[in-house]
DNA sequence: TCTGGGGTCCTAGGACCC
DNA sequence: TCTGGGGTCCTAGGACCC
């Protein structure tokens, strides 16, 4: 039979950094931004002794430092955490599966076999050896199932969730629960008296497509009843946009300086662009002005363009879109492709 | 909770064309 | 000149995920 495992690094970032500096083990490590709790950036990982305190991803530094003064912060280190990541995946693509990476720390494996469990196990027991790092690993017949038993399953086990055991499983459980549905549309639902997975399994598809939209409303609705993509690609990633951004550590007013940011920004957005060996069909600004509103203002090229002159030329065209009278905090210079031919997902 | 950085997808309104 | 209905592109914003 057909499985889905969805396998997850446990902690990673910040088992990499156990891992290499081995006198911080058993300690609470929270990484992110330069490392400097004072800095305005969040928490890209925390240790398991670190959440214990109620620190966890996204969190402001200077948040967690509060609720874990002992804690031990250090920098956010992507090319080391790449590396690993690649030698993770390495470890995965030797079994007789398919392996689809879907970030750092966690990747869908289709695997046709008798013993999800067994294989599962073995991926554990093969990945620790190899690279020294814990997973958990959620075994479903779909994506969905599967990404969801892994939070069961952690940390370093195993949980298998199929259309058996769903409904005893999720039926109770807050819509939150479930894999697509976050804070914002948690509320909504909650406003229209949708709590549980159950009860959003049984609404009615023609009022969520009402209030949600004539795509994601019936979408929720299949995601309650455990609905999810069953194949898995090992079709290697190609990127639909590439951008960059920068939060100022303090804000910045200055016209002059704003567009200077902004021409950095784009340069190294076409250096990215350049990368790809794509040309890119658009080109969005994002500002952020204190205290936190953001903007977004774009341009579809004349024609698609890999010249830096030419992203950076739109790039200051679209800044001067905005009418910039409060400091602002961050910006972002995005580049996009050209959509390529094919319609709907999911 | 004084809220990063890198992305993806969906929605909706208006323009424009036939 | 009142009025159509469908299709596609462009743009801004919202939500979500890691």
């Amino acid at each position: 039979m057909d499985w889905v495992l969805h396998v997850d690094l446990d902690q990673f970032i910040a088992a990499v950094e156990v891992a290499r500096h081995p006198e911080l083990k058993g300690k609470p490590v929270v990484v992110g931004g330069a490392g400097d709790p004072m800095q305005r950036a969040v928490v890209a990982t925390a240790s398991y002794e670190a959440r214990q305190f109620g620190v966890h991803s996204g969190m402001p530094l200077r948040t967690a430092a509060k609720k874990c003064p002992d804690a031990i912060f250090l920098p956010s280190d992507a090319p080391a955490y790449e590396e690993v990541s690649e030698r993770v995946m390495a470890v995965l693509r030797e079994f007789p599966v398919v392996v689809e990476v879907i970030g750092w720390d966690e990747a869908f494996v289709g695997a046709r076999t008798g013993d999800p469990e067994a294989l599962a196990a073995d991926i554990r027991t093969a990945v620790e050896e190899r690279t020294g790092l814990s997973s958990s690993v959620g075994i479903g017949d779909n994506k969905l199932r599967a990404k969801i038993a892994t939070g069961f399953a952690k940390p370093a086990g195993i949980y298998r969730l199929t259309r058996d055991n769903w409904v005893a499983v999720m039926a109770k459980r807050p819509v939150g629960a479930l894999w697509g549905i976050g804070p914002k549309t948690t509320k909504k639902l909650v406003e229209l008296g949708l709590t549980t997975v159950e009860q959003l399994a049984r609404a009615d598809p023609a009022a969520l497509a009402e209030r949600f939209g004539p795509n994601m409303g019936p979408w929720y609705r299949t995601l309650a009843l455990g609905a999810g993509d069953p194949n898995v690609e090992a079709t290697p990633y190609v990127a639909k946009s590439r951008g960059r951004e920068v939060t100022f550590q303090e804000n910045i007013s200055d016209e002059a300086r704003i567009a200077a940011e902004v021409a950095g920004l784009a340069d190294r957005v076409a250096q990215d662009v350049a990368e790809e060996g794509r040309p890119a069909a658009r080109v969005a600004v994002k500002v952020r002005f204190a205290p936190f509103l953001t903007y977004t203002r774009s341009v579809t090229l004349p024609s698609p363009s890999s010249d830096p002159a030419e992203i950076r030329r739109a790039a200051l065209e679209v800044l001067g879109l905005f009418e910039v009278r409060k400091p602002v905090r961050l910006l972002g210079v995005r580049a996009e492709f050209p959509v390529t031919a094919e319609g709907t997902r999911r």
